[in-house]
DNA sequence: GTCTATATGGCGATAGAC
DNA sequence: GTCTATCGCCATATAGAC
């Protein structure tokens, strides 16, 4: 719409960039709203004008993040159970991850702060949704283990690898083919042979 | 015996127990000393005895891990460089992990507070040094990613897999299991099968 | 929609008595 | 070795003018 200072109408926007920035940067505990505000050449009291507290803040970082993994849940849900699907969804999300990269930084780095910021929660019940949708319902335990592994690996790999050389982008092909590897062995195609409801529908 | 406060000399010890305690429960940021205190029915001022500075608490309790992990390398560094060694050294590396879980916890949790804590950085160089330990020399990008996310998984083991049911000792042979398996992708026998100085005596 | 000014409170840290 | 008391600082958050 129309502002008195046509300029900026999105000012909402820029302080969730500098916040994000910030926040990953030095972590949330770290970055105060002063320095938030001066970095945006604005003063405090302004930012409580758009945010009511702090936490606000990153709850709608957040926002923008869960969108697009709670889409490729549903996406997943409406395929067969096959290793192919599994793949395919290991190749989005890790897609996903290169869009929301300093983001997941962020919530990686700084769990106790977002523990208790309440959406804590409704990140790491993704994350188990994510986890029931790539192992078998009666995996054993290391086959557990590796699924959590290869999802995990794919979040390390924004901060535990920065210090391998490497294109980013060759490294994040490499991550994925390691985690596509794990899912593979925890899926073994001749564990339960025989079992009628799962109709294999892969189409290459 | 003898009246309440009578078992002292080992106050710092009750300190570093709590701070790390309250640390990796709700974070170092979180954790003010005033909580330490109480919760050891001690002043705040009496933390300033024991410890110049929060900071200084913190780097007490990472000394305590670092010396095993020290002896760790300092083994490896006089053994033949075979897959066999490797497998030992992640072997010993797990073992070293369920001593100071919590501590583990506790650092990776809090990367933004450790990352300036000066010991951020030592941490980080044995990391790379077991790694170093764990590649190939010429490694190829996904043979690194192998072995990062070999001993990422360990550490990651401690919390991202406290929601997996089963025996906590069932759970780290679980992972300890699929570290070796990464690892030993990492290490294919055939990959350069001329080359005199390093001898695989592997035998299966 | 953005500002100035201020309220309120917890934090780490220190001084000095006992 | 532990206490009481207090300092100085900076945090989040609010009130109200423009």
């Amino acid at each position: 719409m129309s502002t008195p200072q046509a300029r900026r109408g999105n000012t909402r926007q820029r302080i969730q960039d500098v916040a994000l920035e910030l926040f990953s940067a030095q972590g949330y505990d770290k970055t105060s709203l002063r320095e938030i505000a001066e970095k945006l050449e604005v003063t405090k009291a302004a930012l409580y004008y758009h945010f009511k507290t702090k936490e606000d803040i990153v709850i709608s970082l957040f926002q923008d993040l869960a969108g697009p993994i709670d889409d490729l849940i549903a996406w997943a849900q409406t395929q067969p159970r096959t290793l192919e699907t599994k793949k395919e969804l290991i190749r989005r999300y890790s897609e996903s991850l290169r869009a929301g990269e300093p983001l997941f930084r962020f919530m990686q780095e700084n769990q106790p702060a977002v523990r208790d910021l309440s959406i804590g929660e409704s990140f790491k019940a993704r994350m188990l949704t994510l986890f029931g949708l790539l192992k078998e319902p009666d995996a054993e335990l290391t086959d557990q283990v590796r699924c959590i592994t290869a999802l995990f690996s794919m979040h390390a790999g924004m901060f535990a690898m920065q210090n391998l050389e490497g294109d980013p982008e060759e490294k994040r092909k490499a991550i994925l083919e390691v985690a596509t590897e794990l899912v593979t062995a925890a899926n073994p195609p001749n564990r339960r042979p025989a079992r009628p409801d799962s109709a294999q529908t892969a189409s290459p």
